[in-house]
RNA sequence: GGGCUCGUAGCUCAAUUGGUUAGAGCGCCGGACUGUCGAUCCGGAGGUUGCGGGUUCGAGCCCCGUCGAGCUCGCCA
């Protein structure tokens, strides 16, 4: 060992004591005959004291420290002197005087101060991730996410879980996700897939009698990335024999439970709140609702569809709604040069408008309040809760459209107002989801959850009529606006599952062809199951209340999913690409 | 595939309507200094304004293209 203690671990308890401490050169103030240097690592700084009369020649060494360099100081602990202390740090009322100095490994001028407190752009910070990466938040992270892990392996593990590891390269298979494609060098012109996620493995782990399995699973999606979603990320696999639904719910409850409390120290009430897709979709507009908030969705299409605004009036003629959000007290808040931002806005998820008033002295205050009469304008402000002050928002559009809009609009609108706490975490349950949607593309019912999903025994009747109204035995857990689990009851029966394929339009050779192994386990004795997953990434974002995924995983890619440290992904030599049987049809420009 | 934002010194940013030699803070280099902790003081270096083209007497600023980063719609069972 190089060191005896760690920076962020002395304390006024080992006052007198001699130690050696590494790590980096956070800072340094040099006096000329007296030099000053913070000291940090992983657990935090000391000041460690340069005084030539305690040794000339290390004093001389330490005139040439600078930011970043890696070192390593032995001393004696020394309590400061009272008006010496520094509160700002830990170990502020201790100093190391050091007798000692080597310097382990001079640093080059590092493009970026990790400790200065002013954050460089991005991209930067991705190209020397590892500077990056000394920064205590991201330590945090990094720490907090090791911690959940651990957690989530102790609450399993009590429950007679197994942690069962399941292939990364795997069959690529239709529907859902674009796949990451592995050539295969003895199999000429064949490719494995690497994981969307483990949902074909673990339900034949159920079918081989594992019973109860889980898995920390790092799963790969080769789409368009977002803020919240890298091309790896990892999932809390889960899987259970002989259980229902609301025998996963109930796992998924004490598991959120058990992390709340290992990362926040707090209790959470169980059982988590619990709410139909179509409630959802009513109140907040989407199927993530942000329930920290109200300002929910109210549909005003009985009191316009007969006003004189004809905006409105041939909405609904048209089979459109119109539904609207209030704004309490923000009236104020938004110039008319900020609703037109909001109307581009709201723009962006197809609304071709955004009707607004504000409430004033008991009426309302617009440039369209004029189409609408005395009772009309009463009736909304009623309807709406409207108190003076508030701020009406209105979109009249196809129903998806209002819902998409306003949803978006909402959350928007709560972010600005400051209507949460940011640190606050409000997960529920969202059930009776559409086991199907109409997928216009393909002209054809598609899958919405996975084709692995158990239809509602009560609905199985919509197949001829109605697919659109068959609810699938499937469940989200959503927390502040993000889902963050997902998890159905399976289909165990062979039958079922064949009809399902056929269903979804998939040919029974060409289902035989990518699902066989599958089917074929079904047919040997498959247990009732069900399961979940968790996104691992996301619930340490909830947990930081951070927006940014990149910020809660080590090696993150950038949008176009590259890695701008390593320049990932790469040219290969000629000889590799031969070796696999492979050329390259580049798009010519 | 579409929309929007950004790219100026090592870093964070500024630069009036398109107008002289592109500035500041931090950092860096040299010097001074025995109690600092965002040390202080004195001096200095540091720029192909992402890249390419265009408009103009004149472009960091306007236009077109391109590269990169971010946000987002589509997409993500």
């Amino acid at each position: 060992m190089l060191r005896t203690h760690k920076c962020g671990e002395l304390t006024k308890n080992h006052n007198e004591q001699t130690v050696t401490v590494c790590g980096w050169v956070d800072s340094y103030r040099n006096h000329g005959n007296l030099i000053f240097i913070d000291l940090r690592d992983r657990y935090g700084l000391i000041q460690v004291v340069f005084d030539p009369s305690d040794n000339e020649a290390a004093h001389k060494l330490a005139d040439t420290l600078r930011g970043e360099d890696v070192i390593q100081a032995t001393g004696k602990v020394d309590l400061r002197r009272a008006d010496l202390v520094n509160p700002k740090i830990a170990s502020g009322e201790i100093e190391v005087r050091a007798t000692d100095l080597n310097i382990l490994n001079k640093a080059k001028l590092p493009p970026f101060t990790p400790t200065s407190g002013n954050v460089p752009n991005e991209e930067l910070r991705l190209k020397y991730r590892y500077i990056d990466l000394r920064r205590p938040e991201l330590q945090k992270a990094l720490i907090m996410r090791h911690k959940l892990c651990q957690a989530v392996r102790n609450y399993f593990d009590a429950q007679d879980f197994v942690e069962v590891e399941t292939p990364m390269l795997g069959k690529s298979t239709p529907e859902g996700a674009r796949d990451y494609l592995v050539p295969s060098r003895v199999h000429p012109g064949a490719f494995y897939a690497l994981p969307q996620s483990p949902q074909l493995y673990k339900q034949l782990l159920m079918v081989a009698g594992m019973d109860r399995y889980f898995q920390i699973a790092r799963c790969f999606r080769d789409e368009d990335l977002r803020a919240d979603r890298q091309p790896e990320f990892t999932q809390i696999d889960v899987e259970m024999s002989f259980v229902g639904q609301e025998d996963i719910l109930t796992t998924i409850d004490g598991l959120v439970a058990h992390m709340v409390k290992s990362v926040r120290g707090t209790d959470i009430q169980l059982p988590l709140p619990r709410m139909t897709h179509a409630e959802a979709l009513e109140r907040y507009g989407n199927d993530k609702p942000d329930t920290r908030f109200g300002m929910e969705l109210t549909d005003v299409g009985s009191i316009v569809k007969d006003s004189g605004f004809g905006v409105f009036k041939s909405c609904i003629e048209n089979g459109g709604r119109v539904r609207g959000i209030n704004a309490k007290g923000a009236a104020d808040k938004y110039s008319r040069k900020n609703i037109d931002e909001l109307t581009a806005f709201v723009g962006e998820y197809g609304a071709k408008g955004l009707a607004f008033f504000r409430v004033k002295e008991g009426k309302l205050d617009s440039p369209i309040a004029k189409f609408l009469d005395d009772d009309k304008q009463q009736a909304l402000i009623q309807k709406m809760g409207g108190e003076n002050g508030d701020l009406l928002f209105f979109v009249a559009d196809q129903p998806k459209v209002t819902s998409a809009a306003l949803a978006s609009l909402r959350l928007r609108l709560g972010k600005e107002l400051k209507l949460y706490d940011p640190m606050e975490m409000k997960p529920l349950w969202v059930l009776d989801f559409p086991l199907y949607g109409w997928d216009a593309e393909e002209n054809r019912w598609s899958a919405e959850h996975h084709p692995f999903c158990n239809p509602n025994s009560e609905d199985l009747g919509y197949f001829e009529t109605d697919p659109g109204k068959i609810r699938a035995q499937s469940y989200d857990l959503v927390c502040n606006g993000y889902e963050c689990a997902s998890g159905s009851v399976r289909v165990h029966d062979p039958v079922v599952q064949q009809k399902i394929f056929d269903f979804i339009g998939l040919k029974s050779e060409e289902a035989e062809l990518k699902f066989g192994f599958l089917l074929n386990a079904l047919r040997f004795g498959a247990p009732p199951h069900a399961g979940i997953a968790l996104g691992l990434d996301r619930w340490v974002m909830l947990f930081l209340a951070n927006d940014n995924i990149r910020d809660v995983i080590a090696f993150p890619k950038t949008q176009k999913a590259s890695d701008l440290m390593t320049e990932a992904p790469s040219t290969v030599d000629a000889k590799q690409l031969r070796e696999l049987h492979i050329k390259c049809d580049l798009p010519v420009e």
